[in-house]
DNA sequence: TTTTAATTTAGAACCATTCTAAATTATCCA
DNA sequence: TGGATAATTTAGAATGGTTCTAAATTAAAA
């Protein structure tokens, strides 16, 4: 009945699963990512969390953020070099980036509904799916 | 007949049509790139690179691999946080990434054979796909 | 051949991230 | 509940990857 207190004890246990603890500062971060869904990297991260939280620091937010990932409820996402993006939606999808203005959309995907092939005894942990081109507003600018 | 006069005048033709100039380093950094296939970044192609161009710089390094992607005869590699890595295969493929030992495996793969996704009015330039695990030689070490 | 603008060169500067050491705290156990 | 311990935070320094800068060089056009 109480959704964040369900969501506390997954982050809480999926922290924990990992040999790591479960901080309030790694909470707040992980709060400002499922809030904020456009895929922000860390600095990003950073201001917006020291709004609620001002003596938080950005090696603490790194440091967060790679915790997070560590557990499996965020993901980091390389679209292009420089800062690496972060992304909370964890259910499978690909990003479509516009190389123009930058942004991210999730499109759901399914790796059973690809024909992406295998090598014979590699195992996968995950896909990561880019797509690059113009999104739509863009497009239309042109 | 000959055919690094082909790929001469390919690589002179592709940079021309950006309005970039055909200089040896850029011919020189693409051929490192072209026969060095595991996926190199940069200081590694500065490195050999300058075992036969020696006055090679490491920034210009960089302009030339700029250059050689804006020209569409090389593709940048993200798979992680770091540095980037330098493909010349242009042909569609996928990349498998070791995330234990850090090799990268390139696997055909066309986006026909594909279910991935278009929104609406996106217009796709190109399709980057990863595949993170366990290579291998890795999975047997274990 | 000359001109012009692109490119290279070499080192400085910038950005993203990690390191460091002291302080703080989450968690476990008695 | 309190104490111990190791994890984590903090804040600023350090590092690695990349871009900038200005002078020199050169590719390509006229």
């Amino acid at each position: 009945m109480n959704p964040s207190g369900k969501s506390h004890d997954r982050l809480s246990e999926r922290l924990n699963a990992r040999g790591l603890r479960f901080t309030p500062q790694r909470r707040h971060v992980y709060d400002v990512l499922s809030q904020k869904l456009n895929h922000p990297t860390a600095e990003e991260v950073f201001r917006c969390a020291r709004r609620t939280l001002p003596e938080i620091s950005l090696a603490t937010v790194y440091n967060c953020l790679d915790a997070l990932v560590a557990s499996g409820v965020i993901r980091p996402v390389q679209l292009e070099r420089g800062a690496t993006r972060y992304c909370a939606n964890m259910e499978e999808h690909c990003h479509y980036y516009c190389d123009r203005c930058g942004a991210v959309f999730d499109v759901m995907w399914t790796a059973e509904a690809t024909a992406v092939p295998r090598p014979k005894g590699f195992q996968v942990d995950h896909y990561e799916i880019a797509v690059h081109g113009i999104c739509t507003d863009c497009a239309r600018k042109k």
